[in-house]
RNA sequence: GGCGCGGUACCCAAGUGGUAAGGGAGAGGUCUGCAAAACCUUUACGCGUGGGUUCGAUUCCCACCCGCGCCUCCA
């Protein structure tokens, strides 16, 4: 069966077939770097990383550019108050991006460009546009005359006319020849960054960054271009005008919108308190993984309600797949193979195909392996698990973590590789100004819970004292051996005792 | 107002014209020195409301209610 997307473009969900072979050009829009990215833009990503690795696991090979938007409204403003050059501004925050991509295990892109470096190709397509006569100067700015693109609105199906008659009363202080048409370049205004062009001095508009760096690393046509909801207008709808009101060519073959992250039913903003960064989470004690689970875990084209509920039964599910890992890893089962669950991992691995095949439905490729799970436990604990059978199930589990990529635990790793926690003599202490919301400037909760301060403990510390306990229940000493327990419990570490030994996690 | 997405158990969530996946949480049980993990049982006679089509609808159609998003800051 062949991968079916939706397309934006129009409003259905088609086969998946590539311009060439099984090449395939992603243009994903990233992110500009005003500030640290927040949650509903790590929404978006995840599910753009699960596309990226899908199209991979099915074999395709995969192109893809995020751009950066390192210049536009925003960025200046807050480097100006941060007493920044603005590439020193979009530099830090730049690296910040960089590692939070890491922490939630996001494919790094074949390509990363920013939008300051590809300047002089902007210029060129903008004259282009003006030869073409969809686009004209006024006052040193040049815009897009909207009303000669014939296809204006064929993405977003927005109604022209109803957008001429209800256009809000044009803020910019910017002149346009009509209320639709966007800003390709800015003529310069004191205090700002400028370029000085052909078209003069000034900078670019929003949108026109996004078709030169796809062009010029994609092609004038290429296969998927995605980002958020709130995208597709205007921000899509006018990267269709300008690229193809240049090139004369259809501009993207298939159009991927994830719908926005809420949080406890409302939209995310700062007002309201509930606007989180993937460092406050962090500084709330949650980890990278659970948060990736999470995002990945409702399917991309539903509006995903964000709660710390959510994100901690996120965290106890992933909980339940690494146990079954741990379990399959470690037990011993008598040798050779059962037909029988043979069987199940091969159908477990073919749900799970035909799941992300629709449309990337997450939820039900987790429902496919969730199924596994219980079955493969049921089995051992019937003693009906073979040692040949462990391998097909670790197959299923790899397979399906080819592109979920959580299972893993290896968040402390990572924490401790970027600075957010520190071991100092035996006590994890949390890098403040790491895990402070630079946007909000408030200070992050410094109360890290069990999860992380149990990373602190250094395995063998914990290995001496399971044996410590081992050997006291061993004497029968189980005040001592449940004491030990307990301790350790305090410390965030959980103990299990199985047939085959004591096992132990961080919670 | 226009365009769009959605309303499924305590929470998250999949899904089909033929009688409701999966995860979390709760309760009871098995196992365990006790726990944990795991397993079993249990929690929607019902899938926003009202009509309609049909032998039969949660699934199709119509109307309505509610939530959310976009309508040139926004992933």
């Amino acid at each position: 069966m062949a991968l079916r997307l939706h397309n934006t473009l129009s409003g259905k969900v088609e086969d998946f077939q590539p311009l060439n072979d099984n090449k395939v050009g992603i243009y994903t829009c990233g992110l500009t770097v005003y500030g640290y990215a927040h949650i509903g833009n790590y929404r978006t990503f995840v599910f753009q990383d699960v596309l990226r690795r899908y199209l991979k696991y099915r074999g395709y090979e995969v192109n893809q550019v995020m751009n950066l938007t390192d210049v536009d409204d925003k960025t200046i403003k807050n480097a100006q108050a941060a007493g920044l050059d603005l590439r020193e501004y979009t530099d830090k925050f730049i690296e910040a991006f960089e590692v939070d991509r890491e922490l939630l295990n996001l494919e790094t892109p074949e390509r990363v460009p920013r939008a300051t470096d590809h300047i002089d190709g902007m210029v060129k397509l903008i004259q282009k546009l003006i030869e073409n006569g969809l686009a004209y100067s006024s006052e040193g700015s040049v815009y897009f005359r909207v009303a000669n693109f014939k296809d204006y609105g064929k993405l977003s199906k927005m109604d022209l006319e109803g957008m001429r008659a209800g256009a809000r009363v044009d803020s910019d202080e910017y002149d346009k020849a009509d209320a639709r048409d966007f800003v390709l370049w800015k003529a310069h205004k004191e205090g700002e960054p400028y370029w000085d062009t052909p078209l003069g001095r000034g900078r670019p508009g929003w949108h026109i960054e996004c078709s030169v760096m796809s062009m010029q690393y994609l092609g004038e046509t290429f296969d998927i271009h995605s980002g958020g909801a709130d995208l597709v207008f205007p921000h899509h709808e006018n990267e269709i005008a300008q690229s193809e009101g240049a090139t004369g060519k259809p501009f993207v073959r298939y159009w991927l919108h994830a719908a926005h992250l809420i949080v406890n039913g409302e939209k995310m903003s700062k007002s309201l308190g509930n606007y989180y960064t993937l460092r406050d989470l962090i500084a709330k004690g949650f980890k990278p993984s659970a948060i990736r689970y999470l995002l990945a875990s409702v399917p991309y084209r539903k509006q995903l309600n964000f709660t710390f509920d959510g994100l901690h039964q996120a965290q106890q599910s992933l909980d339940r797949l690494r146990n079954f890992r741990f379990r399959l890893r470690q037990e011993k089962f008598p040798e050779g193979e059962s037909a029988e669950l043979q069987a199940r991992a091969q159908a477990a691995l073919a749900s799970f195909e035909k799941a992300l095949d629709d449309n990337l439905n997450t939820a039900e490729a987790l429902g496919a392996v969730f199924d596994l799970v219980r079955e493969g436990n049921t089995a051992m604990d019937e003693g009906k698990f073979r040692d040949g059978d462990r391998a097909a199930f670790l197959k299923v589990l790899e397979s399906w973590d080819r592109v979920f990529a959580v299972l893993e635990d290896n968040d402390f790793e990572k924490l401790r590789k970027f600075g957010f926690v520190k071991t100092v003599e035996g006590a994890v202490t949390v890098d403040a100004a790491l895990v402070q919301d630079a946007a909000t400037g408030t200070p992050a909760d410094e109360s890290y819970t069990a999860a992380v301060l149990a990373e602190a403990l250094p395995d063998g510390e914990i290995e001496k004292q399971i044996a410590e306990r081992n050997e006291a229940r061993r004497r029968g000493d189980f005040a001592r051996a449940d004491q030990i327990r307990s301790q350790l419990a305090q410390a965030g570490v959980i103990l299990e005792d199985t047939k085959s030994g004591t096992r132990w996690k961080r919670k």
